[in-house]
DNA sequence: AGGCAGGTACGATGGGCGTCGTACCTATCA
DNA sequence: TGATAGGTACGACGCCCATCGTACCTGCCT
């Protein structure tokens, strides 16, 4: 691990826990939301309209950190979270972009 | 469901469900194998050289069948397995062709 | 100092998944 | 007809995951 708050280093991205983060129908829309924002927006972990209690909000924010998909940092009282998308877009090319898409698609299909 | 052996329709394809199935280092590479051959080609299911069980085998094929990934039909004795890609990439375009080169790098890495 | 809000850590619980053994079915072949 | 191989169904077991309540920590504000 690069720091000792789970964030991986590019070399250690494991394809299996960034699709089992992504397999989430919640986790995903925490990554959409993030994805429509400019590159590099930073938003608090609570904007998200999630029904989740807060020690299960901490819960998935952990599986989208260790699995490489966001960045957070300590600001204030509080914490900020930001989409890493380019070294996504590094280590496993298309594979953001094609679940975004398709993430789209789901949703709209009012399954 | 479009038959009682678990195929969906284009219009249930389940992106969670996708993005679990693909979600195992082991399915992955079944659906690699696949994905190797021409298109079209269909294979037995023992042909995978995978740690499984028969029964253990069953199972993982009925998780990649009712997520969509691949058909399989009865053939004889056996029973043949398809990947079914023009499905997926008409449902999900791009998804499977990020995986499996995302799996072709992840496997690479030998992490 | 006191209160509050954002987050985390820990423990408990329920449910689902992965794994397998066993029994059973079906087709092929000698 | 009997043997065998490919697969499935079912039940069991262990483990991981999602969820939550509670307690606690840390900044911010009054």
């Amino acid at each position: 691990m690069a720091d000792a708050d789970g964030h991986p280093d590019l070399d250690e991205f494991d394809l299996s826990a960034v699709l089992h983060a992504l397999a989430d129908d919640n986790r995903r829309s925490v990554i959409a939301q993030l994805a429509h924002e400019p590159s590099g927006t930073e938003q608090f972990c609570s904007v998200f309209g999630l029904p989740w209690a807060p020690s299960t909000r901490t819960h998935h924010f952990r599986v989208l950190r260790t699995a490489g998909l966001v960045w957070q940092r300590d600001v204030g009282n509080g914490r900020m979270t930001r989409l890493r998308r380019e070294d996504m877009d590094r280590v496993f090319p298309g594979l953001l972009d094609a679940v975004l898409t398709a993430d789209t698609t789901n949703r709209s299909k009012a399954a």
